[in-house]
DNA sequence: GTTGGTCTGACGGTG
DNA sequence: TCAGACCAAC
């Protein structure tokens, strides 16, 4: 595991690099500044820059692949260039294209780790058991898979839902543990057969020749660590590697690098411990912090001067992420000078957060706000959960308000498409049993879970794919009349499908010859448009063939237009590619879904999504102690996850460039219940100095403030003032923090004790506000007060719970009742 | 086998 | 709120 990087005998390759560097000018180190302009010259050996927010960091990275390939060191092919998305993969290939004026292309191994990882896998994939045309699951199919498992080892599914085992396995793959090492480490989960499962997981996979996305990491470092003479020859291949966002990476990422750079040890990893939000999927900040001892004579280089963010937001960043402990220690700097204060307000609710938003988002547009207009497509806002998102969609939507969804549902995570896609991988691969499943009672074929469970019978008893498991009961006539008809349907048509691919392929393969130039390969399995698309037409046959459209067509509910609009997309989309095969491939790596849009429109994204981005106004909603710091977070991961979520803030604040605002609300609805929210505690740790407080006197003490929000943008010092004295010096506020500090449970506002609560008519104040009440499950707490029809019971143990008044008894009466 | 209604427990993000 | 699980009725 620590092999050192002590002999390098690529040495002597300086000098011939050297006089290729004269041969062609530098056009593209103009402007760098000095530390930019190091990390692009020191070319060899292994390097860490450190790149703080907004510094620069892109711009160094592509600009030295380009000098790379400019003074000759290293041939497009021979540079391995990893990134975490498609995204930031993408953007790489187009600016180095552009520094080089070639056309972005013929950088092979660029690209993100999986899909690097599956190019590896593609030509090696027999050596960890697999054939080369291993399907990718996605997370959707591994579901469904483990789901089997589980049910298969007679373990209860409500009490270990595969979820859960889906995100162990995945913290296993992350730690590049292989179910064998994971043996013996047994936690109580799944009644002590976690890693019984893993590997009845990992058998199935590879008789259904697939892996998940995990596995594309893992089965290379395997692979790398058990073929010397394979990872010998990438080791030699890649003379230079360059890691994106390194203090993203996990374990079996690092391991990953670690392998393939022992060879010529020209690693350059840029990152930033302050932007590592990763930690849940298993990233190590350690391995960035960590840099320097992995790789003894290491260059560190610090881009520490900010391009982007105006003097007060990158001092509030700063301020925030000063909090944390452990850091490589950074301080970034701006010549920018003035510019608005970071802005705070309150907001009685999450739907007054998300109005008020929209209306300083369309003045600000406007130019309304003494400021110059800024268009939509200059503002984000930027959420911690996914759900947030409702919100202000449902405000936009009523005011007409243009917005754009960043990483939202994905396309082809659609039902239909994974339908339809179901349907493509079984004509490719008929015995692609998952798929198999998905479609075969899809449309409704009278084929349930008793004609089902047959056909996995005999399928497994002859150690046959579902397809020919459901062929040979046919020939067996062992079904009835019309499930037999429609199945033997299904059946060939499914047969039929395959073999005009495969004569397709054929035909094709007789035309299109051509060796591997060594390590160099077409990109990516069919990206360029085809000119046959024979492809397309079969695709659409399949649809129409299998009923499926239909299916829609038929479909009188309000959302199937809609998704037969999809389904058309996605055969549009079809076009694109050679063949169906490498659309497939596409789909399970790429399945981003960001079109180009021209329209006027502020975006909506997470947090997460937001990395790498910046925008010149960014609204900062939630920011209250539960959803920002996240509370599952600091539940799992303590002291650890309040930092990884405070780099979260961290990031956030450093994606606006010109204004920022956070917000903040008392009331949000959470699963459709309203809750009392707290301030974030991360709000108290920001530096005051470079905050103007917008939030009106008396949101957490007496009157609710309606009617603020308008006038304090007149004149902001005076607002300003006011504020800063209501909300920091109120008793309210200071309570609060308290409170919070304290990391006291009580998410609730206080309550008036002893005002009954009606429940209804029968139980009608059966309880009254502080009573104590027991539940056979939450054991006891307090009646908090009521909502929709239901008791809101603070429990000791469990939190709070809204429930039945019927489901509690008063706590004194607890022992008499037969539970 | 299918349909439809009620009940339950989840909502952190990515390839 | 909302999807999935579960159960009763057709």
């Amino acid at each position: 595991m620590t092999e050192a990087f002590d002999d390098d005998p690529y040495e002597g390759a300086l000098s011939l690099s050297q006089r290729a560097m004269s041969a062609r000018g530098t056009p593209y180190l103009d402007g760098l500044n000095t530390e930019q302009r190091a990390a692009v010259e020191a070319l060899d050996g292994p390097v860490l820059m450190l790149a703080g927010a907004g510094t620069g960091k892109t711009r160094a990275l592509t600009c030295r692949i380009a000098h790379l390939l400019n003074t000759g060191r290293a041939r497009p092919n021979e540079i391995l260039a990893v990134t975490f998305t498609n995204k930031a993969a993408r953007e790489m290939k187009e600016r180095v294209g552009a520094l080089l004026g070639t056309g972005g292309e013929g950088m092979p191994w660029l690209g993100t780790f999986h899909s690097v990882c599956v190019k590896l896998l593609r030509r090696h994939a027999e050596l960890v058991g697999l054939k080369s045309n291993f399907s990718i699951l996605d997370t959707d199919d591994q579901i469904r898979l483990l789901k089997q498992l589980i049910l298969a080892a007679d373990i209860d599914e409500k009490r270990w839902p595969a979820r859960q085992l889906a995100g162990l396995i995945d913290g296993w793959k992350n730690r590049a543990l292989t179910p064998e090492k994971v043996k013996g480490r047994e936690t109580a989960a799944f009644n002590n057969r976690g890693s019984e499962l893993y590997d009845s997981y990992q058998a199935r996979l590879k008789t259904l020749n697939a892996v998940d996305f995990g596995d594309l990491l893992l089965h290379m470092v395997t692979i790398f660590q058990t073929h010397p003479d394979v990872l010998e020859q990438y080791q030699r291949w890649f003379k230079y590697i360059l890691v994106d966002e390194y203090q993203d990476t996990n374990v079996a990422q690092y391991l990953w690098l670690r392998l393939l750079a022992q060879g010529h040890r020209n690693i350059c990893c840029v990152g930033d411990d302050d932007q590592s939000i990763y930690g849940w999927r298993g990233a190590e900040v350690g391995n960035i912090l960590r840099f320097e001892k992995d790789f003894p004579g290491a260059t560190v280089i610090r881009l520490e001067q900010n391009y982007r963010s105006s003097e007060h937001i990158l001092a509030t960043a700063s301020g925030l992420i000063s909090q944390n402990t452990g850091r490589l220690g950074k301080e970034l700097w701006t010549q920018a000078q003035g510019g608005d204060k970071v802005r705070l307000i309150g907001h009685w609710d999450g739907e007054e957060e998300a109005r008020w938003i929209g209306e300083e988002a369309e003045a600000i547009q406007r130019g309304t706000r003494g400021n110059d207009p800024v268009s939509l497509n200059d503002q984000a806002i930027l959420v911690r959960a996914s759900h947030q998102m409702r919100a202000f969609e449902d405000r936009f939507l009523s005011i007409g308000l243009p917005y754009r969804v960043i990483g939202g549902p994905r396309f082809y995570e659609r039902l239909e498409i994974r339908d339809a896609m179901a349907y493509f991988r079984l004509a490719i691969s008929p015995a692609d049993d998952l798929a198999f499943e998905r479609v075969i009672n899809t449309p409704k074929r009278g084929l349930g879970d008793k004609a089902q469970s047959r056909i996995q019978i005999a399928a497994r008893e002859n150690g046959l794919s579902l397809l020919d498991g459901a062929r040979l009961l046919l020939q067996e006539g062992a079904l009835s009349g019309k499930a037999a008809g429609q199945l033997r349907l299904f059946v060939e048509n499914i047969i039929r499908w395959h073999d005009e691919i495969l004569s397709a392929s054929a035909a094709s393969a007789t035309t299109a010859a051509g060796d591997d130039d060594e390590l160099i390969e077409p990109d990516a399995a069919g990206v360029a448009p085809a000119n046959d698309l024979s492809h397309v037409r079969l695709a659409e046959a399949i649809l129409e063939e299998s009923g499926y459209s239909e299916m829609w067509l038929n479909d009188k509910t309000p959302e199937a237009p809609g998704r037969l609009e999809n389904l058309k997309e996605l055969v549009k989309a079809l076009e694109q590619f050679e063949n169906l095969q490498g659309f497939l491939e596409h789909v399970s790596l790429i399945m981003d879904n960001d079109k180009q849009e021209n329209d006027d429109k502020i975006s909506i994204m997470t947090l997460h999504g937001a990395k790498g981005l910046e925008f010149p106004v960014v609204f900062l909603p939630g920011w209250e102690d539960g959803l920002f710091p996240s509370q599952r977070s600091m539940d799992e991961s303590g002291q650890k996850g309040l930092e990884e979520e405070r780099r979260l803030a961290y990031v956030g604040i450093t994606r606006a460039e010109q204004l920022c605002t956070i917000s903040f609300a008392g009331n949000r609805r959470v699963y459709g219940q309203w809750q009392s929210q707290m301030p974030s505690r991360f709000i108290d740790e920001l530096p005051a100095r470079h905050v103007d407080v917008l939030t009106p006197p008396g949101l957490y003490g007496g009157g609710l403030g309606g009617g603020f929000g308008s006038d304090h943008a007149a004149s902001p010092a005076m607002a300003d003032r006011a504020a800063r004295a209501d909300v920091y010096n109120s008793p309210g506020w200071r309570r609060l923090q308290q409170s919070a500090a304290r990391g006291g449970t009580t998410y609730s506002s206080p309550k008036p004790r002893g005002k009954p609560v009606v429940i209804d008519a029968e139980e009608a104040a059966a309880f009254t506000i502080g009573d104590r009440v027991f539940h056979k499950k939450f054991g006891y707490g307090e009646v908090m007060g009521s909502e929709g029809g239901k008791l809101v019971v603070e429990f000791d143990k469990a939190g709070e719970k809204h429930l039945l008044a019927s489901f509690v008894v008063p706590a004194d009466s607890a022992d008499d009742v037969p539970f």
